[in-house]
DNA sequence: ATAGATATTGAGAGCGCTCTCAAATTCTTG
DNA sequence: CAAGAATTTGAGAGCGCTCTCAATATCTAT
């Protein structure tokens, strides 16, 4: 199958290149017959503009590039990251855009491909997980003048220049604790995550339920984990030296493995220890106890971020934005406040 | 930060346009002294060629495409996913391709984005995997000359033609069959998956183990699932009213769910009824009780897609690569093997 | 030193599109 | 129905690169 030309089309349909390019674009002032007729052939002829060309002639690629930098290992076995890509590849196919991938595991990876995609053009925009707090990806790409969006909260020294989509991790946080005093709950532990800012939202939100109800913070009943299961089966079982009466996973992926470290010692949820997750992925539902969780809508901050980009990119230079969604408690068993 | 064209190299080099291009590209024959000029130039600059410009000019884009076809929401939830997309993007990394993600929900997003990305020339080569049977993506695509490798392997009618990457599917279940025979086990059960080639592969080999064994194999034994967790569950649910007294498979995240679904029931695992997953995740080795399964390189099997996809796209037109790897039994305690 | 071979460089013509600007056509209106 | 306004169309330049081909510089052997 030959590939044919914006000038091959026009031929047949006996109008210059410029008018079929007109007609492709949607530009106005074509006569209704004309533009009928240009349609037609390219029906037809199943003709698809040549990307690097326009590209080249327009200087923008309709292509969205998403960065996962300095990820580790273990963060792609958590489900989250698989519902943002999905989430995102969806919402850039409605618009005709591409996502491109970028996942970068060292940084000598993340050095060596992100000038590459930066400076070359071949991308109109960025959409960028905020994983690591150390991470230092973001403050390069702002030297380049590549539109950004951000998901997850960026730190505070540069939060005002740029441009985010982020869920309410302090409130959720909150509710969670909150629900595990209301319980009756004193000695509330919390398996933290490090490094990232979310953890470092979740902890404050934490800290400050606890505080509103004048009730101390024990930090011996803090342990910090990694995303997954077994770094949450590890955690609790530190914890339970320590007795606590619940505790506030920072992960649904944490909280099932403490449940399992709490089951491994003969103990149950939440007759002995009560567990609160926070996502609330779909095994959340059917863990065994059904997990009571605090649910992020994790799709919607990836359509967002996409949308968010498109309209950055499209009112360039544009003031930031700024968007943080809700999140709600989910009441199940883990918590002991129904069966 | 303006961006500079090689022309704009060239001048501040001494030399034309053209011997930039040349060091650009490695071509040889060009004297050491100017060769040093240039990339220093380069270096300070922080020079990178415009990608549209280089695409429209060598018609390569240096970009592969990653296709999921009939996508439905529940796979990307299984962890195998997530790892393949790992290892692809990394390998692309590696070798200086950008992966681009095309994720399929339903037909109809497949239909329009997938002539959009075939035809437009955005894209030097597709990796497709293949999960169901009825997709007809990759029959779509034979149409178009654009180079593509499947991971999984194709349906039989056109297995000649398409270069694919799968793993030894049917050994690995023989090796499950055979290990749950050889403890004694003989009311074999199977939670299988319907739809996908691998699952054909796996039957298969499940029912060559036993017949192998001259034993019969009980059709009400066999329940069919999807591959999440929940699925594993349902289906095990229903096989206990035919009391099993082992069962594979035909995913981990199956396996969990029939544990669960035993647990629940008030039996055990292996005590009770014995489990053999595939996959051999991350969570498969730290389940409650760990889990006996058939290990498959899934990560590999990503990186040698990308591999074989660039010789395909070098040597174009090529002969088909076809590539099965093996796998490999990993006994843990819920078969009642160890414990 | 010099012809001939060889290595190195530069000029020029595209790649297929977009976009500006001027030409051609059609529509108004007195 | 002509003149001016408005609409529709086409020609041409250029986006930044690659690649061929011819020109120039360098090397070799006599």
């Amino acid at each position: 199958m030959k590939r044919l030309t914006l000038e091959e089309i026009g031929q047949i349909a006996g109008v210059s290149r410029s008018t079929v390019s007109r007609v492709i674009n949607g530009h106005p002032n074509i006569r209704p017959a004309v533009r009928q007729r240009v349609e037609d052939v390219i029906r037809q002829t199943g003709y698809q503009p040549n990307s690097a060309a326009r590209s080249l002639a327009s200087s923008q690629s309709r292509v969205f590039g998403l960065v996962m930098p300095s990820l580790m290992q273990s963060a792609f076995a958590d489900p989250y990251y698989p519902m943002v890509i999905q989430a995102i590849s969806h919402a850039c196919n409605q618009h005709d855009y591409t996502p491109a991938l970028f996942l970068f595991q060292t940084l000598e990876e993340e050095e060596k491909t992100s000038q590459r995609i930066v400076a070359s053009g071949m991308i109109d925009g960025l959409i960028v997980t905020a994983d690591t707090i150390e991470s230092t990806f973001v403050s390069k790409i702002q030297q380049y003048d590549i539109p950004f969006v951000q998901i997850g909260r960026p730190l505070q020294s540069s939060i005002a220049e740029i441009s985010y989509v982020d869920v309410d991790n302090e409130a959720g946080a909150y509710l969670a604790a909150s629900h595990l005093i209301q319980l009756g709950y004193r000695r509330i532990g919390q398996l933290a995550t490090a490094h990232n800012i979310a953890g470092a939202h979740r902890d404050a939100g934490f800290r400050q339920a606890l505080a509103d109800r004048s009730l101390p913070v024990d930090e011996s009943l803090i342990e910090v984990s990694d995303f997954s299961e077994a770094g949450g089966y590890d955690a609790m079982r530190a914890l339970l030296e320590r007795g606590p009466e619940a505790v506030f996973a920072h992960s649904d992926a944490i909280a099932l493995g403490a449940i399992r470290a709490i089951r491994d010692r003969g103990l149950k949820t939440p007759n002995d220890i009560a567990v609160v997750g926070f996502d609330d992925m779909p095994l959340a539902a059917s863990a065994d106890p059904p997990l009571t969780t605090v649910r992020q809508p994790i799709y919607r901050t990836g359509t967002l971020a996409v949308e968010t980009l498109i309209d950055i990119v499209k009112t360039s230079p544009a003031p930031a934005r700024h968007i943080v969604l809700p999140v709600e408690l989910v009441i199940r068993a883990s918590s002991g406040a129904v069966n």
